[in-house]
DNA sequence: TCAGTTGTTTATAT
DNA sequence: AATATAAACAACTG
């Protein structure tokens, strides 16, 4: 689930919810889920924080703490959720900030993702790895300047978090769907057109995604096809193509979407 | 029972 | 040097 606009979403949860908290205690049920550091000097760098506003780039999502940052990593599984006391949590609720009139929880099934922590926003480059800029603010100049000396297909291109940061399988499929490029099409093979094509379809997904705060399961979308048993093209009812592509099992219109 | 899964990293191959 | 592929991670679901 966690793709650039599951994470918005969750930095708006985090926002309504958690920001402007106070720390009180972290529990951690997984010592493995904290990443780079351990459960103790996570919660001693913690506790008795206030909580700032979240933000996001691509799929991270940084919550500040009056100086130490806490960085979420969703995976494939993860999720936050809040609750007014500990009477319900779960299993998979790996990390705990217990605020007060609440507590926020980052839960995650499988162990994909996890949370570190930043001392200061200065570590937080090296903490994520190189990243291309926001998928949500990528302009279309932009666009075909980072396409520009890409070779190989176009769904690794746009799932490349250090080229365009945001963009997952689901995303992807859909994106080029909407904009009619087959999923293996060779990025040096993209006309201006095209590029202005996958720019608009870019856009137009994550904008509507990021209403939703996820990326919505629309009758008109792609993605609505996604693990049914006789997946249809929504424009022209075609029998969609399934197959891995970029390592990842990809969905396409082989009448609407052309190499 | 077994394949498949929204992500990333690592190793290996091209 | 880039790009491609496969495996690994963990824990489920169908």
């Amino acid at each position: 689930m966690p793709e650039l606009p599951d994470v918005e979403g969750f930095k708006r949860y985090w926002a309504r919810h958690a920001s402007g908290h106070r720390v009180k205690e972290v529990r951690v049920s997984n010592p493995a889920i904290v990443r780079n550091t351990s459960p103790s000097a996570l919660a001693r760098a913690l506790k008795g924080r206030r909580l700032e506003r979240p933000s996001r780039h691509g799929k991270w999502m940084f919550a500040p703490a009056g100086g130490p940052i806490l960085l979420l990593h969703f995976g494939m599984t993860g999720g936050l959720l809040w609750s007014r006391d500990e009477s319900d949590r779960h299993r998979h609720d790996r990390l705990v900030l217990v605020l007060d009139g609440g507590e926020i929880r980052y839960r995650n099934m499988r162990m994909l993702g996890g949370a570190w922590l930043a001392r200061d926003a200065s570590q937080v480059g090296q903490i994520t790895g190189e990243l291309g800029p926001d998928a949500a603010v990528v302009d279309r100049p932009q666009l075909e300047e980072l396409l520009a000396d890409r070779r190989g297909g176009i769904k690794a291109a746009l799932m490349n978090q250090g080229l365009i940061a945001g963009i997952g399988n689901e995303l992807s499929d859909e994106i080029l769907w909407q904009a009619r490029i087959h999923p293996s099409a060779q990025v040096q093979g993209l006309g201006r057109r095209r590029l202005g094509a996958l720019h608009r379809a870019m856009t137009d997904a994550i904008v509507e995604s990021n209403r939703h705060g996820r990326i919505p399961r629309l009758d008109g979308w792609i993605t609505s096809q996604r693990g049914v048993r006789d997946p249809r093209c929504p424009r022209c009812s075609s029998r969609l193509r399934r197959a891995t592509i970029a390592g990842r099992t990809a969905y396409w219109c082989p009448r609407c979407q052309r190499h």
